[in-house]
DNA sequence: TTTTACTTGCAAATGATTTGCATTTGAGAT
DNA sequence: ATCTCAAATGCAAATCATTTGCAAGTAAAA
């Protein structure tokens, strides 16, 4: 936990220590409100939450991902996937692998602005089992 | 234009055809301050245009697209397509085409609390060649 | 242990979007 | 053509997520 901030030049500290802990047991993505929530006995300054998850983004540990909701979620930035979120519920699944390559290539071939694609976002979307 | 607002049932107003009018010329997507912009001499009420643009989404008039951006965007819900967003300038290009079930369905089959797809958001990032 | 820059907390600001309410106006009924 | 009423509009104020300013606290290098 500790070596991960280090890695990054970030200060360890106690706040920074539980926000990155919160992160590690599971997989859904969290929001600024969900780790305060989460922390809430910790004490932890919303503010602060906000400030770590912008420097936890910037230094590569965190990866934001839109899912189409009010608030900003982030999520461990280790391995690079995709979610379908329910509209009903808004449970969270993450899906492996993406394959997108080719159809990112193919549609960009026809593109006159941009030559490269630097990043993309994909999400899908239904009614989960629980909630049809 | 008349028409594609009796068709909804909406009534038919000077605003309501003003607003729909800023987004059939082109192709990009617009935020309601990007409307009223355009609109200023018309004197719209910012309020009236985010009013006007949930209820044509409702109605299936517009659609809204995720630029990762700080607002909403909407564009015409006439057909399926991408983007691809300049991360510099925040150019958008529409990528016509989109052929994304095969890898769709690969993907849901391995869920186990999904079984159908509704809908999807996949766009891509980099920067345009003016940018670059 | 001293120094110094980085962090934190609290209060207040911001910016996009929404809501309440009184007034106006389409559009169907008369 | 006029009346009626629900729907649409404008303005002010509220909301909600997020950001900023600033003074105080604290990691970590010297």
């Amino acid at each position: 936990m500790e070596e991960i901030l280090k890695k990054t030049g970030l200060k360890v500290t106690p706040a920074r220590i539980l926000i990155l802990e919160t992160f590690s047991g599971k997989c859904e993505p969290l929001s600024a409100e969900d780790i305060s929530k989460k922390l809430k006995k910790k004490d932890i300054d919303l503010v602060t939450i906000y400030r770590t998850l912008a420097s936890f983004e910037e230094a590569g540990i965190l990866r934001k991902v839109d899912l189409h909701k009010e608030s900003q979620y982030y999520e461990l930035g280790e391995h690079h996937h995709h979610h379908i979120i329910c509209n009903k519920c808004g449970f969270v699944e993450e899906l492996e692998g993406c394959d997108i390559e080719k159809l990112a290539s193919k549609l960009v071939s026809k593109s006159s602005n941009f030559k490269t694609i630097k990043d993309h976002s994909l999400e899908f979307f239904g009614v989960c089992k629980k909630c049809s």
